[in-house]
DNA sequence: CTATGGCACGGATT
DNA sequence: AATCCGTGCCATAG
């Protein structure tokens, strides 16, 4: 287990106490801004080289054994990563203080492994299939991914780079194309969607509307304007066979590979336009197999660990009577920030840590399993205030094992086992059930709802009333 | 007359 | 202190 508090015990000063609130309160992505402009601005910053692991891709700074490749890493065994691009490292070095202490052996239920991004998340699953030479040029590709993971620039130039021809670039391109987030280096939203096409056609024969190639190649601009009738006629089918791919891309596939979906959220029946972005966390399975250990690891947004410059802490002895002043603060400002974002990192840790084995039903099996917890209850478990739970999870989110991006708080919703349960009783009635029938129904599961709690929730799901069902089956 | 949705209240949660 | 959520009551659509 981890240790609930640091090591630090003298009482922390109310500058402290509100930096770490703060960096609680916000996402990886504010969190980048704000480190970025730290850095820009104090001097006594610096950050530190990341190396990444052959064998999977990680960059790492401290020798530990890892809890993805299982292997040791070795600093000296590892090679320079030529990232350009400031984005996170996975391994904050937590000098003097907590190291993790996991051997492959002996990993817990369900683990907690900080920090990747997206660069250095696809590295780790192409490593293997990578040829040493070809490093370089996925190093090249993946730092030029803009915010929505799609390669602005073309091959050529980086071929020209390089001084090797563009068909290898293309065949590293391929190879990044079919890592998770698919699609991810494609040229355009086009290119991408089509790319996760053939990948879901390859892996499910599960029902796709015909003509989804033709309507992605063709009809790309109708598409993306919503134009159906446009398109039907363009492809010569139905406006509504055109609404069909729209909704299936929609909840299939994703133009913007980086900004992984949250599945569509309706509310009173109106869909809400899909809303993609990052995540702050990401949960998987070890290696890849479904019953094993979870991996949990926490976004940090900037690459490298954050330290106090070694150089800036000598010159400081020798510092002018004038500067002084100014330098005792910068210096004093670094190690707080570095000292409050360990913090932030610990509580992140400890929280998911627990979460994730009190929901591993749910990540695994869906909104069903879910088991209602609140924060306030978490908050007596952790040991901590109720306030900082809050924190913590307020507009986070975290990435699934199936790859739906889901903010934080839905683990605590205690709604969501019930509505996913309302949900399957429709999807198995015969008749169109009325809502007290489906409360009866629900209190024989255990859970006991009124009727109007069950209309609200069936709302929520965007499912019609029983009188509209009836009316649509005879239609 | 029945099923449903709107509004608002009060208790729980954050 | 502010917000969210389940629920009861009542009007109304079917």
């Amino acid at each position: 287990m981890y240790p609930i508090h640091l090591l630090e015990t003298r009482p922390q000063t109310t500058a402290h106490l509100a930096q770490t609130m703060s960096l609680l309160n916000m996402t990886s992505a504010e969190l980048k801004q704000k480190i970025e402009a730290e850095l820009a601005n104090n001097p006594a910053l610096e950050l530190q080289e990341a190396r990444g692991c052959r064998t999977c891709g990680r960059l790492l700074v401290d020798s530990i054994p890892c809890p993805i490749c299982s292997q040791l890493h070795d600093p000296k065994a590892l090679e320079p990563i030529v990232f350009t691009s400031s984005r996170s490292d996975y391994y904050q070095s937590h000098s003097g203080g907590t190291t993790y202490n996991i051997s492959p052996d002996e990993l817990p239920e369900d683990n907690v492994a900080p920090e990747l991004d997206l660069p250095s998340f696809v590295l780790r699953q192409i490593a293997t299939e990578l040829a040493e030479e070809d490093r370089p040029i996925a190093a090249h590709i993946l730092t030029s991914l803009d915010e929505d993971g799609l390669l602005r620039i073309s091959p050529l130039e980086i071929g020209r780079y390089h001084h090797i021809p563009s068909d290898r670039v293309h065949k590293v391109i391929k190879l990044i194309q079919h890592s998770e987030p698919f699609g991810v280096g494609s040229s355009s939203p086009q290119e991408a969607l089509l790319v996760q096409l053939e990948i879901l056609s390859k892996s499910q024969s599960l029902g796709m509307p015909g003509h989804i190639e033709r309507a992605i190649r063709e009809g790309m601009d109708l598409l993306s304007r919503h134009h159906y009738t446009k398109l039907g006629r363009l492809l010569d089918i139905t406006t509504q066979e055109a609404e069909e791919i729209s909704s299936f891309i929609s909840t299939n596939l994703n133009p913007y590979p980086a900004r992984s979906h949250w599945g569509s959220i309706r509310q009173g029946g109106e869909p809400i336009p899909h809303v993609y972005h990052h995540p702050d966390i990401l949960i998987s399975h070890l290696n890849g197999s479904s019953d094993g250990p979870l991996v949990i690891e926490i976004l940090f947004p900037v690459r490298g660990s954050l330290r106090v410059n070694p150089l800036f802490r000598k010159e400081f002895k020798n510092a002018p009577s004038e500067k002084i002043e100014k330098w005792r603060q910068d210096l004093e400002k670094a190690n707080l920030l570095i000292k409050c974002l360990r913090q932030r990192g610990n509580t992140m840790r400890q929280l998911l840590s627990i979460l994730t084995q009190h929901q591993r039903d749910f990540i695994l099996h869906g909104d069903k399993r879910l088991k209602p917890i609140t924060r306030a209850s978490l908050a007596q478990i952790l040991e901590v205030h109720e306030s900082t739970v809050s924190r913590a999870v307020s507009g986070k989110t975290a990435r699934l094992p199936n790859g739906r991006i889901i903010p934080l708080s839905k683990f605590f919703d205690r709604s969501l086992p019930i509505r996913a349960l309302i949900r399957e009783i429709v999807d198995n009635e015969k008749e169109a059930l009325t809502d007290s029938q489906i409360m009866g129904m629900l209190g024989k599961s255990g859970y006991e709802v009124a009727r109007r709690t069950v209309a609200k929730y069936r709302s929520m799901e965007g499912i019609l009333s029983a009188r509209t069902r009836q009316n649509m089956a005879r239609a």
